[in-house]
DNA sequence: GAATAGCCTGTC
DNA sequence: ACAGGCTATTCG
């Protein structure tokens, strides 16, 4: 791609032969239309700039991604180029490469690529004409600037042990690109290692993209790269970016970032699409979380666009998890990856034992075991704070009528309302998949009956059955009911920390970053549950979740201890669990994937339909399937291609919109992308006549 | 007969 | 996506 005007087009230039005067630029517009547009402009507008350009009756930002020598189109019907937005330097040469690949890769027009991954002011016309524009967004930020965050003392890093030492250095000495995993169980100080490398990229004048999957999640982590940063030198080195900042902060972090004043960015899965012009380190922390996926509009994956990045840009990428995907655990193992193993504490503090209390065959008082009601029993004693962990907030999953069987039901989607209660007189039913509330009945809607009984549990009603058990003990719940205000999370998790806690119930919100002194034990409550979601992941995810909720115990006490209660407690994940053995179960896991030819075997994408009639969104399932028989020239020969079944997803309807999907999958990936690209490119057609929305999703985590 | 909802088309 | 124009449809 030529990051200045083309030779033709200046010769003629110079010539001054008045046909040929005119330049030419193609433009990405963020627009469903595939293909980009080409304006006339009189003067040379480098590639990566911004423009406005007439659209149609209306105006866009776009972004200049060529300067042919001549348009794809009938010159005369060229519009010209409104307005050259320079306030920003130019899009850099690789920022555009990343953006085109993810746009190949994931079936994407260039310009719903590019346009929405910079801040909204960069890309509004709004923001640079009209009346409240003044000299546009990037001159307003620069006037009213201040200085960022007061100074922080600087902290001395501690010194690393000989695992981490062996990390850190391989990771800072590396020339070149290469993908190192760093795999290191909760509380073996993976952190210590990300600082150490990122400070040897920062020493030899290159910048450091960190991300993580939640930033809200991890404060410490921003304070400890803060103070660690102004050990090294005087202003604010750092910047943070993620979906939670507002649109001017935003603007401000990703500028600091263009202009190379931030030398490391912090930041979430669309830190992925910051421009970074020395970028000389990438760091993916918890790189198996699904928070990397992006679930709508360009479903891409953060963690894998960083390891294309880093390999572009001929850089090292760091992925660093307790439990790997089984993806980049594969690639490990294949050597493909060069892995780091901590396998120690860093702290010295053993790693807590695991028992399986086998539910089976015992008398169960509201969910609760024997034993674990006497191992919190024993840990109040003790002084020590306990965690129940347990994924379903509300009070109860479903109201029943207990002499009709009627349940509540939500009347836009296939799913029961969950009864949450909020205080005498106020409970609601709620459905958790569309927001749906409603009161709760006082007698059953069909037979009339008084008898209405909450079904199951969830974290309120837990909460509820601790107080009755341990009425002199200090509950507190962490959900995303209870955190709902704004600073009310910070606030319960600073009560926990404060010791002003004694039995902590939460649900996955408490399992990633905290780290809580005090905690002796972590019950973990319907984890079957999870273990049989239809999923072919399931396990995986389960597998990291349990370790990640049973590292939040006994990190600085003693004898620290995680009850899972079972049905099944020889399944492979609850026997890996036992060990702490994640190799193991990996190794179990990547062998059942290989047999049954899973990803990372096979290569996948799956087609979504949403229609107002399950057989409009199943209809255009069945002809998209059809597409390539109907059409065989039009389409690659690919071997080993298969196209599943439409199906209606488990979920079938939600908020009054039918969906069913439809899996793609071959054993090679450039394969499999040639096909979705002619493919993708006739859905449309057939969409139309069937009046549905649709989506292709390359790699997708869930199916 | 005009008001208006739905549908088709083009956007350099 | 979005605007504009076209047509089928409904209502006073």
């Amino acid at each position: 791609m030529p990051s200045h005007i083309t030779p033709s087009a200046l010769k003629a230039d110079e010539a001054g032969q008045a046909a040929d005067l005119t330049l030419w630029v193609r433009v990405a517009l963020d627009v469903p239309v595939q293909g980009l547009f080409d304006y006339c402009s009189a003067t040379i507008i480098p590639v990566g700039t911004r423009v406005i350009v007439p659209f149609g009756r209306r105006k866009l930002v776009g972004v200049v991604v060529a300067t042919p020598a001549q348009p794809a189109i009938e010159p005369r019907l060229a519009k010209a180029v409104e307005e050259v937005l320079d306030d920003t330097p130019p899009l850099p040469a690789d920022w555009l490469r990343l953006a085109s690949f993810a746009a190949q890769y994931y079936q994407r027009p260039l310009g719903e690529v590019i346009l929405p991954a910079l801040p909204t002011a960069l890309r509004k016309v709004s923001a640079y004409q009209g009346k409240r524009s003044a000299g546009g967004p990037v001159k307003r930020m620069d006037k009213r600037a201040r200085p960022l965050a007061g100074s922080v003392g600087a902290d001395t890093p501690p010194s690393l042990n000989a695992e981490q030492a062996a990390a850190a250095q391989a990771i800072a000495g590396q020339q070149g690109h290469k993908t190192i995993m760093l795999h290191g169980v909760t509380g073996s100080g993976k952190t210590e290692v990300y600082l150490h490398a990122a400070q040897a990229v920062l020493a030899r004048g290159g910048q450091v993209l960190f991300m993580v999957p939640e930033i809200n999640l991890t404060p410490q982590l921003e304070q400890s790269l803060r103070s660690r940063l102004a050990g090294i030198e005087g202003g604010e080195m750092l910047a943070v970016l993620h979906s939670g900042l507002s649109d001017g902060e935003r603007l401000r972090a990703w500028m600091r970032a263009q202009r190379g004043e931030a030398r490391v960015l912090l930041g979430t899965r669309l830190s992925i699409f910051a421009p970074l012009p020395d970028l000389g380190l990438i760091i993916v922390d918890e790189e198996h979380d699904a928070s990397y996926k992006q679930q709508d509009g360009l479903r891409y994956s953060a963690r894998d666009l960083a390891v294309w990045r880093a390999r572009d840009r001929n850089i090292p990428v760091v992925l660093g998890s307790a439990t790997p995907s089984l993806e980049s655990w594969n690639h490990a193992e294949t050597g493909h990856y060069q892995r780091f193993t901590l396998a120690q504490r860093a702290k010295a503090v053993e790693l807590p034992s695991v028992k399986l209390v086998d539910t089976r065959r015992l008398a169960m008082q509201q969910g609760f075991s024997p034993q674990l009601v006497k191992a919190l029993e024993e840990r109040l004693e003790a002084g020590q704070q306990s965690l129940i962990f347990l994924n379903r907030r509300g009070y109860a999953p479903v109201l029943n009528c207990a002499s009709c069987g009627w349940v509540s039901q939500c009347p836009r989607c296939t799913a029961y309302t969950v009864l949450h209660r909020a205080g005498a007189r106020r409970n609601y039913l709620q459905c958790h998949h569309c927001g749906f509330q409603a009161r709760v009945p006082h007698a059953c809607p069909d037979c009339g009956d008084q008898d209405l009984k909450p079904m199951g549990r969830g974290t309120q009603r837990v909460e509820e059955y601790l107080a009755e058990l341990f009425p002199s003990a200090r509950i507190a719940r962490i959900d995303a009911d209870s955190t709902r205000l704004k600073g009310s999370a910070a606030a319960l998790f600073a009560k926990v920390h404060a010791g002003e806690v004694d039995l902590l119930v939460g649900t996955q919100m408490v399992a990633k970053g905290h780290d809580f002194a005090n905690l002796g034990l972590v019950g973990v409550l319907n984890a079957d549950a999870m273990l049989f979601a239809q999923d072919f992941r399931a396990p995986e995810r389960l597998f990291a979740q349990l370790m990640q909720v049973a590292g939040r115990a006994g990190r600085h006490v003693k004898g620290g201890e995680v009850i899972i209660q079972t049905d099944y407690p020889e399944q492979a994940v609850y026997q890996a669990l036992l060990r702490h053995d994640y190799p193991g179960f990996a190794q179990y896991g990547l062998a059942e994937r290989k047999a049954v030819g899973l990803p990372p075997y096979a290569y996948q994408a799956l087609l979504t339909a949403e229609a107002r009639e399950l057989s409009s969104a199943l209809g255009f399932l069945a002809d998209a399937r059809l597409l390539p028989e109907q059409h065989p020239l039009d389409y690659p020969t690919v071997a080993a291609l298969t196209l599943y079944d439409p199906v209606p997803l488990r979920v079938v309807r939600v908020a009054n919109i039918e969906r069913a999907q439809l899996l793609v999958e071959s054993t090679s990936r450039p394969a499999l992308q040639a096909f979705l690209t002619t493919w993708s490119h006739a859905l449309s057609g057939v969409a139309k006549a069937f009046r549905v929305r649709w989506n292709l999703e390359v790699d997708p985590l869930e199916i």
